[in-house]
Parts: structure tokens; sequence; C-alpha cells
DNA sequence: TTAAAATAGTTCTATATAGAACAATTTAAA
DNA sequence: TTTAAATTGTTCTATATAGAACTATTTTAA
């Protein structure tokens, strides 16, 4: 059978990323595509360390620190280290992002709205949950990876 | 209703990416993703225009352009100017990346596999049927934003 | 309790990606 | 036919992204 789910993955990724950029801007948010999604973990729980976003996001780890530096600068996030575990980088959510919040949610949901235009809410909830499945698979997959590259 | 499609398909990307290309290379292959995004397009249907790549890949005009420039420097492509209308430039395959095509597909299935492990044949149909409409979706939005700022 | 292993982040390097501005060419309109 | 508009690509700049190699800590094991 000839299948092309991750070509089309990738496709929608890249146009629904140029989308969503324009309609925040237009919505004047100045927060890119990489920085929306770390803040839409930080929301739902503040204070992460860098491998706890990189788990939640699917970002490598040195992509989230990247990343979170240019926020650092933005103001948009502060870094310190745990002083409990000195190896640990807590990030935290400034006063600054809190407030972006709701516009910004407001703005997903128009995305939401153009991505989903056309289907039924059952429809959206029986694809969710095939992407969930898809991402639970590809994870487990990443995770047995990282595995076997330590008892080499 | 609270979806997150938009999410879940950017942290699929991400993963599928970074799998395939370790799959890529553990075969012997030296194609990044975006590299591989053309070349399925090309072994298509070869000697295609920027426009057309970025039209079939959705990738901006300007992404292709700099994506074909590492790609001419590889062997992998070659360049020419249209005769017939001299403002276009056509990507044609070299032998080299003819030559690879049979591998890159035996590792693309192998991807596959990996990606809708436990998915029926059914389901897997009915998941790109999805994927197919919202793609449409989305191009549609963005070539309808492409006319309204001529307008402006 | 000290040496080895594991964990957490960062930096370095390279590619991917796109917007804006631009040059070259072709097409449409006056 | 000559000028304005549209099309096609490229360059410039900035951010996103990840692998590899690295430093600093903490945990484990001998």
């Amino acid at each position: 059978m000839e299948t092309k789910g991750g070509f089309y993955i990738t496709q929608i990724k890249q146009l629904q990323g140029r989308i969503f950029e324009r309609l925040l801007i237009e919505n004047g948010i100045e927060i890119s595509g990489g920085q929306g999604r770390i803040l839409f973990i930080l929301w739902k729980r503040d204070c992460l360390t860098v491998s706890e976003i990189s788990r939640e996001t699917s970002l490598a780890k040195n992509t989230v620190s990247i990343i979170v530096d240019g926020m650092v600068k933005k103001n948009i996030l502060t870094r310190e280290i745990n002083p409990v575990n000195r190896r640990q980088t807590i990030i935290s959510l400034t006063e600054y992002a809190k407030s972006l919040r709701e516009k910004y949610e407001m703005v997903s949901q128009q995305m939401n709205a153009l991505f989903y235009e056309g289907f039924t809410p059952d429809e959206q909830q029986e694809f969710e949950g095939y992407l969930a499945r898809i991402l639970k698979t590809l994870t487990e997959i990443e995770n047995k990876e990282k595995k076997c590259k330590k008892t080499q």
C-alpha cells in the first residue's frame, strides 16, 4: 500500500506554522512558533526544567535551550539554577508572558477553526485520537533508541 | 472543545523527522529531511521549476531555492534556466539521485511501518483522508492570503 | 569514600525555514 | 509600442532545529 502520512504531516506542519504566525502578528502578538510551543506547556504548568520542556514539546534538549535563550532576552521567561539539584535549570514565566496568555489562546482557537474546517466534532475527536496514538508510538521508539545508544 | 491538533502535528513532525533521518543514516543514505521531500516530488516527475516544487512540498519558494543550492553542490540535482521562459529555473535529478531512489523508498517503507504501528489498513486510510482534507483547507487559506496581499 | 556512571545543560556547527526586499523577465494594458 | 503589472527566482537576515562534543553536577557501585 502506497501511503504518505509522514509527507502529509510535514506539509501540514509547514502551512499551519506559517498561517498561525501571520495570525499572531495580525493580532499584535510577537511570539514565534517554537516559542509558542514552550509557552503552551508552561502556561499549563510553570517552573519546568529544560528536560521536562523537551519531553513535553518533543523538541531536542539543545533546541529548547536555544529557544529559551531568545525568550529570556525578550523578557518572556526567566532561568535559574535549582538549588536543590544544581544540574537543573528552572524555566519560569514572567508576568509579561502570563499577560499574553488570553490573547494567544484566542488566536489559537481561530487557528483551530481554520484547521478543522468542515470537520464534525466526532471526526475531530477521532482524528486527534489517531494523532495521539502515533505520537505515543514515535515517542516510545525514540526513547528506546536512546537506551540502546547507552548500552553500546 | 479543547483540541490540540496543531500541537500534535508539530510534535509528530519533529519526532518523525529525527527518527527518519537516523534510519537513513543507518542505511548509508546521506539525505536530510528537506532534501528527501524535494526528491520525493522529483522522483515522481522530473524537471520541475522552483515554484512547482514549492507548491508540491508546501515549502516557501526561497526555502526551496536554498535547499536546492545545497543539493546542486552535492551533485544530487542540476539547475538550468528554461530557454523558453527565462525567469524559470528547471531543477532536474542527476544520475546519482536516480540511483538513490530504490534504497530511499525501502527506508521510507520501514519508517511507515513504525509510524503506523498498530493501525489497521482501514484506519490508515481514514487517517490519511483526514490529513488530505486538512492539507487542502490550509493550502486554500494560504493561497487566498497571497491574493489578498496583492490587492492591497 | 572514592571512582565510574548517569544526568542536566550548554556550546559549536550545520542545515532548515521563512519574510522582506530585490533583480530579471514576461505579460497586460494604454 | 511603450509603460505598468505580474511572475519567477535569489539574496539577506533572523530564527528554528538537531547532532556531537563538552562541562558540571549527582548518583551508584566497588
